[in-house]
RNA sequence: GGAGUUGUGGUGUAGCCUGGUCAACACGCCCGCCUGUCACGCGGGAGACCGCGGGUUCAAAUCCCGUCAACUCCGCCA
């Protein structure tokens, strides 16, 4: 018999019918004369009721222990009002069974699927396939499954086509670490797996390609974290003939259509801000803007202060930044004061400046260096309340910014502070193209060697090259770094000029980035794009901390599969064959 | 490469600080009873020598050292 539905999607509409169904037993109670089961799919679960007077069924029905799989035909009954169970979704109805088949048995479940959740990460891996049978992990491919296929819809509708790019390719010294593939036709030669496929993309573009776009596989040999895998899955795409805001428009709309398939509303176009906007206000280039709170600039309050140690830096040129925390007077303690000091110690402050306000005055470990003034300033300036926090720190602008942004969100997480909204985007436009490397006398690039500079900054490349702002950008969302693009050089001789800032020798440049650069010369467009973390724009819509509660089959923190126990041995007569000695 | 947290029946935890009837509890599993449950209920039962190795001690799940694994963070991730 055909199943004629699955479990979570009969109803009372189906009232009278007989329904086939089919799936694993997911609890079992037996009255000893009558006996209920709850069969469970990848929709959801329903309740099947076995009646004593159906002797061959019932005699059955006793028989199946949780998890063994059955198809079940049985009419679809509405409750009595008394039975009615209104927290399951089939909670209105009842299958009385006609007939049960057993096609197949289990042997008893390491853990039970209902409480996946309090299970140690390490067992759900290793039994991966009972985890995914989970309404967690159910929910979170599906939803996965819906962004991805909206991706796709989306971009063939704006006339970008598909492409694969090549799983295997050439390894790239610069970023992160290769995965390498040792080839068995050219001795002692390697593929790598692809970081991205960025080489591929422009390549496409000079090829008129015009829009690309490919859900593609990523591989760095990293250490791993809670938003990072060795490989991942990026939405990535570029197109021709565009300027920034072209891309950034392209990328609303996609977010706009995915959050929607979601069941979430998201209103676009999003914020933009300059990179060193959101260093200095939030000290961080991908800040949670869900939160209002952020860093303000005082040096000028404290250029003459008598307290030495705001004197001597501002005189050395650096800054001073203050953060108010609203009502934290009676959250903070001085224990807790003394914690976030030695936060910001690690994170490069050699001291914290706070001062309560309380009874409009400042209450505070230096307050006697301050004169009423400078208090009577800093109040305004900050709109300090009663029962506020403020704290101020001083040091060169990288190192405050540094420091003071991860306050900011230490601060956030102990304020518990209320969010202004579900999904705060941020486009992060402006970053510096290069950043100067002092050991090695040379620049490199911040981000992608591929940048555009933006054009009125072209001539510091000759002048001041560390002031060059690029068209390199990244989207944030709640603080999270969802996709990283650019607009890039298509222009062969400005590429080389940037590369021969990095120190790249034009033979370098051509053994390395040579498809590229050659491509360009032929007529290449002007072009940009983004790769965007499909893994991480899942989690977030998911409510995952990790990402490998989005990824079927993820890797431990030690890059390794406790289901397939992967990376493994291999045959001798293996490693021979690709020319290959194991040295320990 | 570094730091932190964790590691006890199939699963989740308690016990560890204050070494000695402390191996406990819940769920699951097995057997039996039960005609309306839905985390069914009731009764009975099996199951861990406490990640691994070493040390201290009359005595170690408990203290110490090492090691492995999982997780989080720093480094790293153009």
């Amino acid at each position: 018999m055909m199943r004629t539905n699955y479990c979570g999607h009969v109803d009372k509409k189906l009232a009278g019918t007989v329904q086939v169904l089919c799936g694993w037993v997911n609890s079992y109670r037996d009255h000893g004369g009558l006996l209920f089961l709850d069969l469970r799919d990848r929709t959801g679960f329903v309740q099947v009721v076995v009646e004593p007077s159906n002797k061959k069924t019932f005699e059955l029905a006793a028989t199946l222990r949780s998890e063994y799989v059955i198809r079940v035909t049985g009419e679809v009954k509405p409750r009595a009002a008394e039975h009615v169970k209104n927290e399951n979704p089939t909670g209105e109805i009842e299958i009385i069974a006609h007939e049960i088949e057993l096609l197949n048995i289990s042997v008893p479940l390491p853990f039970e699927v209902d409480t996946t959740k309090n299970i140690s990460e390490e067992t759900r891996l290793k039994y991966r396939y009972i985890d995914l049978r989970s309404p967690r992990m159910v929910r979170n491919l599906t939803t996965r499954h819906r962004v991805a296929q909206t991706a796709r819809r989306y971009f063939d509708k704006n006339g970008f086509l598909e492409i694969e790019t090549p799983i295997l390719t050439r390894s790239t010294p610069e970023g992160a670490r290769d995965y390498l593939v040792p080839s068995r036709v050219h001795e002692g030669m390697f593929y790598a797996l692809p970081q991205s496929p960025q080489m591929f993309k422009q390549t496409l573009m000079a090829s008129g390609i015009d829009r690309y776009f490919q859900l593609a596989r990523a591989f760095r040999d990293e250490d791993l974290r809670s938003d990072r895998q060795p490989e991942h899955t990026q939405i990535d795409m570029e197109m021709s003939f565009v300027s920034i805001s072209d891309i950034f428009r392209m990328g609303e709309g996609l977010m706009k259509e995915v959050f929607t398939a979601a069941g979430e509303e998201i209103t676009t176009p999003f914020i933009e801000m300059g990179y060193d906007e959101v260093m200095n206000k939030y000290g961080s280039d991908k800040p949670d803007l869900r939160f209002e709170i952020h860093i303000q600039d005082v040096t000028p309050l404290f250029a003459k202060s008598a307290f030495k140690v705001f004197h001597d830096s501002v005189a050395a040129g650096g800054v001073v930044r203050a953060i108010r925390a609203e009502k934290a007077a009676d959250k903070i303690n001085r224990a807790t004061l003394d914690k976030l000091t030695d936060l910001v110690k690690a994170n490069g402050a050699k001291g914290l400046v706070w001062f309560k306000y309380q009874g409009g005055r400042f209450y505070g470990p230096p307050a006697k260096f301050f004169s009423a003034d400078e208090f009577a300033k800093l109040q305004s300036a900050l709109s300090a309340g009663e029962g506020d926090i403020v704290f101020i720190g001083t040091d060169k602008v990288k190192t405050v910014s540094n420091y003071l942004g991860v306050l900011r969100k230490e601060l956030i997480k102990l304020l518990n502070l209320k969010p202004l909204k579900k999904w705060a985007f941020l486009w992060v436009k402006n970053f510096p193209l290069l950043e100067y490397v002092a050991e090695e006398d040379r620049w490199d690039a911040a981000h992608n060697p591929f940048t555009a500079p933006v054009e009125e900054d072209i001539p510091l490349l000759d002048t001041d090259p560390g002031k060059v702002r690029s068209h390199q950008f990244d989207l944030v969302l709640n603080g999270v770094e969802l996709a990283s693009g650019s607009v890039r050089n298509h222009k062969r001789e400005l590429q080389e000029k940037i590369l021969g800032l990095m120190k790249h020798s034009k033979e370098q440049a051509a053994l390395r980035f040579g498809m590229l650069l050659n491509a360009l010369q032929y007529g290449a467009p002007p072009h940009g794009g983004f790769g965007m973390g499909l893994d991480r724009l899942a989690a977030l819509l998911c409510g995952e901390e990790s990402i490998r509660e989005v990824i079927a089959f993820p890797k431990t923190a030690t890059a390794f599969c406790p289901l397939t126990e992967s990376p493994n041995t291999v045959e001798e007569k293996q490693l021979k064959e690709l020319h290959i000695k194991i040295v320990k």
